[in-house]
DNA sequence: GGAGTTCATTGACCAGGATCAATGACCGGC
DNA sequence: GCCGGTCATTGATCCTGGTCAATGAACTCC
C-alpha cells in the first residue's frame, strides 16, 4: 500500500486552475468515467444525467451544511474537507476528497458536518434518496458505491488509529506520506507535493494544533527529510524514511 | 470506595451464557430475520444458507486475523471488538459490535487488523467475495449492506471527533451514552449498563490508558451520575448530565 | 511593487494525561 | 472459604503537546 506512489494517480498538479467555464456534459462526463460501471443501462445513464446538479464553489466556500437535503456529490475538479462540528468550537476534519471522489455524508450521529471547498471546486450533484433509489436497480452501481463507502470506511480507520495512538512526529510524516499517495508528483527520486490545505486544516485532521504542525514540520526539515517552499509545497526527499517516522518512530520494544 | 455504591444495583444481571447448544439453523434464521430484506428469492436464500459457516470463538479468542481470507461475519450472540495493530504494541480499538450486527473487514489500510471475541461468541460467517457476488445480484441485499456499511463508517467518524478534539471525561462519558443506546437495559429512570469490555478495551478504544479510564469513571461517581458495581456494571443515574459531560464541558465560550 | 492582512513560525510556559509504582478488589479454581 | 492471579484503583511524577504571545513570511489588492 506505502512505497511506489502516485504513477497513476497524479493529474499533474496544476497551480490555481482556469476559471470554471466547463460545462455540465463535460462535468458529467467526467463522474460517468470515473463512477459508472461499463455495464450500465442506457437508460439509467440518462436518468442520472437528468437528476444531477451542476455545483461549483470558491475556495473556502461550504459546499453542504447540515440541515441542507442528503446529497452524493461527485468531485469533478478542486478539493474538500469534511468537517465535524464538537462543542467550544473545536473541529475536526474526518476527510479529504480529491478529483474523481465520490462524498456521502450520512450523518446518524451527535455532531453536525458541512463539507468545505479547499480549492475552487466543480461538482455534480444528487439527491441521495434519487442517487441511491436508481442505484437499487442497478446493482452494477450500487456494487460501485459500496466499494467507495468501504475505502472511506478503511480510510476513517486508519485516521482512528492515528488520532488514537500515535505522536505528533507521527500523526504528521503519516500524514504527508498519505497525501503523496493521493496528491503527490513523483520527482527527483522524491516526491513533490502541493497541500491545498491550510495548517489549520492540517491541525484539525490529525487532532494537533497549528502551532504543533509548524513545528513538527520544521523538525522533519531540519532532518533532511522533506523541503518546504512557500505555504503550500512540500518536497518529500526521503519517503522511506518518512514512511518509518509515521509509523515506527515509538517502536523501539 | 467503590463498596458503598454497590447498594445502587441490585444484582439483578444474570451473569451469562448457556454453554453453545445453538444448532446453525438456528443462527442462521437469527442471520435471516436480522439482515436479509423481505423480498429475497427463494434462490439466494438457499445460496447464502449453503455458503455460509458457522463459527464460534471463546471470550478473548480471535475471530478472524490479517491473513484471513476476507470474510462478512454475522454475529448471532456474544460481543466482539475491532482492533488495530500499530507499532511498539500500541492498539487501537476500532469498533464494538453486539448482536445483530455485521462485520465487514477490509484492511486496505497500512495497518493490520484482528476481530477478537469480548465474551463467548456465535456466529456466522460468509466468504466475501461469494457474499457480495450474491448481494450483486440481489439489490435489496446489497442496499442493506450498504446501509450497515454507512452505519459503520458513521459511527467511525464520530468516534474521529472523540479521539481527534475530546478531553478524557468527555470520551469517557460519551463511550458511557453510546453503550447505553447500544447495550443498555432501562432501569429505575435510568439506564443499567453490562460492560462486555475491559478497562483495556475501553482505554484502546477512546485513545486514554486503563489508569486513565479509571480516574474518569471514579470522577463520574463521586459527581453522582453514574454507580459502579464489579468490573462491569454500570448503573447511568442521570443520562442528560452524563450527555451534557460527553460534549459540552469544554463548551463555556 | 508597496501596504495591509492573513497565515506560519518560533519561543516561553503550562497542564492534561501518560508513566511508574504500589495497593486493593474481583473472580475462578480447588 | 481460601488462595492466587488478573484486573482495577489510586498516588506521585514526568513529558508531550497545548496555550499564550510575539515575530516574520507569504499572498492580495490596488
Amino acid at each position: 500500500m506505502t512505497g511506489k506512489f502516485c504513477a497513476c494517480i497524479a493529474q499533474s498538479m496544476q497551480y490555481h486552475r482556469a476559471p470554471a467555464t466547463t460545462t455540465f456534459p463535460e462535468l458529467f462526463e467526467l463522474f460517468v468515467q470515473a463512477v459508472l460501471p461499463q455495464s450500465l443501462a442506457d437508460a439509467a445513464y440518462l436518468q442520472l444525467q437528468a437528476m444531477g446538479r451542476y455545483a461549483s464553489a470558491v475556495a473556502g466556500g461550504v459546499i453542504l451544511e447540515d440541515g441542507d437535503q442528503h446529497q452524493v456529490v461527485f468531485v469533478a475538479q478542486g478539493a474538500t474537507k469534511l468537517v465535524a462540528h464538537a462543542s467550544g468550537g473545536r473541529e475536526q476534519v474526518v476527510a479529504f476528497h480529491f478529483e474523481g471522489d465520490l462524498i456521502s455524508v450520512s450523518s446518524r450521529g451527535a455532531h453536525s458536518y458541512t463539507l468545505c471547498a479547499l480549492q475552487d471546486c466543480e461538482l455534480v450533484a444528487f439527491p441521495a434518496e434519487d442517487f441511491l433509489g436508481l442505484a437499487r436497480s442497478e446493482p452494477g452501481l450500487l456494487n460501485e458505491v459500496l466499494d467507495r463507502v468501504l475505502t472511506s470506511l478503511s480510510r476513517s480507520r486508519e485516521k482512528l488509529i492515528t488520532l488514537g495512538r500515535k505522536t505528533a512526529q507521527e500523526r504528521v510524516a503519516g500524514f504527508l506520506v498519505t497525501m503523496a499517495e493521493r496528491i503527490g508528483t513523483p520527482r527527483e527520486g522524491g516526491c513533490l507535493l502541493h497541500l491545498p490545505m491550510s495548517r489549520r486544516d492540517m491541525a484539525d485532521s490529525l487532532g494537533l494544533t497549528i502551532e504543533t504542525i509548524s513545528r513538527q514540520l520544521t523538525e522533519l526539515r531540519e532532518a533532511g527529510l522533506i523541503a518546504t517552499s512557500g505555504r503550500s509545497d512540500v518536497h518529500i526527499c526521503d519517503i522511506a524514511a518518512l514512511e518509518a517516522r509515521a509509523g515506527q518512530l515509538a517502536a523501539a520494544a
